[in-house]
RNA sequence: GUGGGUAUAGCUCAGUCGGUGAGAGCACCAGGUUGUGGCCCUGGGGGCCGAGGGUUCAAGUCCCUCUACCCACCCCA
């Protein structure tokens, strides 16, 4: 295979199997956002860099290493974005969404871009469904979108998800615990891998997902976090557990859980599925109390969640869930003669103005080679044409089912395909 | 970004110690009496063996470079 021109490194090209996929999980998330009332938002594919690097955090590794970003004819610094909450956060500011008190529910689909090694459910372009829930400061909030995202998964056919979560303070205590574990992981700077004492400094909290055993074993001495936590953050987590355990969401509490974003605050959580080996986190998300402020906008606080579409379809696949077999029926029209063409085609284009899902080729094939291309593609009817026929001014439909088939002039059958053919 | 592995037909993969004309299964196409699908049988098309260099009388096979993919790390969805 001679081919110069490639679809580039970490992107691909969905064929119409995969895409099928793609459209069953967009289905299934547009039917459960919906149920939850969350109106559909789409934001330009490039922004501001400005907007990324204030949003998510400059010492990010997504912002310090992995966007997409170029300089446009004048100059202007442009990033394809790397995630979705920064940019809906710019929208609803600027459309002046969030008035006082108002919960704002939106939702996106769509492509996002990092420049990462890629892997097994990594790549470079990939695509991100996702919900923001704005203006609500209580726990119902997050157990919502909590609550959501389990939804989703199990209407595509995942059973026994459970879904991770912590909190990480708030801005009054998180601070406080910083400093001091950055005194502890100082002290034992030596004891600690190459990574950990980098981890230190740029994002503290975390060493605790190191999987190095020395590391593991000097962080059992590390300060906790609940000894820290204010009492709101405490009693917010609580509540939080309290809700879903009502929703019957499977959670599973785990302080090593730590996100990667800058922008979130107290809750946080994750839900990964068997067979995607290293990178099995499907979704991902948390509260951001402080981002809509930080990039201009009233003081609002917020929730979100972001699901990983093609991780999900791996997991499908490795689960073996099924997408749901199209249930239209479908008519196969067969001409076998070169002067059956013209009637075919006219059958077919009458068919497919009534919205029956027709297979007309165009093209001449012998009644064996024509039904068995009808029976591949899975028709229930074929209309057969050939000279005898047409000398009759009559048709042949079979159903390939049953094998019956029965002769119908060609005014019965124009009443056959815009009727009882659905 | 770091370390390791892989690359042969549309797909999944064989191909020995370098040595006749490059294979299998699936998929595709066509036949199996004159106009009837699925199962079965027979036949057929399709590969510059990822790209570029090198060693050799001889390279799919050995060496180097590049590219892509895979695994782990990092990070994340």
């Amino acid at each position: 295979m001679r081919m110069e021109l490639k679809a580039q490194r970490g992107t691909r090209d969905i064929l119409p199997n995969e895409a099928s996929c793609f459209e069953f999980l967009e289905r299934t998330a547009r039917k459960i956002f919906a149920a939850y009332d969350y109106g559909e938002i789409r934001t330009p594919i490039f922004e501001a860099t400005d907007l990324f690097v204030r949003g998510i955090g400059a010492s990010t590794d997504i912002v310090s290493k992995e966007m997409y970003s170029f300089a446009d004819r004048k100059g202007r610094s442009l990033t394809l974005r790397p995630e979705g909450t920064a940019p809906v956060v710019r929208a609803v500011i600027e459309h002046n969404l969030l008035k006082s008190n108002q919960a704002v529910k939106l939702f996106y689909i769509g492509p996002m871009f990092r420049y990462e090694r890629p892997q097994y459910g990594r790549q470079r372009q990939f695509t991100q469904f996702g919900v923001e829930f704005f203006g609500v400061a209580e726990p119902t909030a997050d157990a919502e979108v909590i609550s959501l995202s389990n939804h989703f998964l199990k209407g595509i056919g995942f059973q026994n998800v459970t879904t991770t979560i912590n909190t990480i303070g708030c801005e009054t205590c998180r601070p406080k615990y910083n400093v001091a574990l950055k005194g502890f992981l100082r002290q034992r700077q030596q004891k600690l891998c190459a990574d950990c004492q980098h981890r230190a400094e740029v994002n503290p909290l975390r060493v605790f997902d190191c999987k190095q055993m020395d590391c593991k074993a000097e962080l059992m001495h590390a300060p906790d976090m609940s000894d820290f936590m204010c009492k709101d953050c405490e009693h917010h987590f609580s509540t939080l557990v309290n809700f879903l355990r009502d929703f019957q969401v499977n959670v599973t509490v785990s302080r090593n859980l730590v996100r990667g974003f800058d922008y979130y605050t107290r809750t946080v959580f994750e839900t990964s599925l068997s067979g995607l080996g290293a990178q099995d986190a499907v979704l991902g998300g948390g509260r951001y109390d402080n981002l809509i402020e930080e990039l201009g906008g009233p003081p609002t606080p917020a929730v979100g969640v972001s699901f990983g579409i093609e991780r999900i379809i791996v997991a499908m696949q490795k689960q073996h869930i099924a997408v749901p077999a199209e249930q239209d029926v479908m008519v196969f029209i067969l001409a076998i003669d070169e002067e059956a063409l013209a009637l075919a085609g006219r059958l077919a284009d009458l068919a497919r103005h009534n919205t029956v899902r027709t297979r007309f080729d165009g093209i001449l094939r012998s009644l064996k080679s024509g039904l068995r291309a009808a029976d591949k593609a899975g028709a229930q009817h074929v209309v057969i044409i050939g000279k005898h026929e047409l000398d009759q001014q009559q048709v042949i439909v079979k159903c390939l089912q049953s094998g019956k088939q029965q002769t119908m002039t060609i005014k019965e059958c124009e009443a056959f395909l815009q009727g009882s053919a659905k």
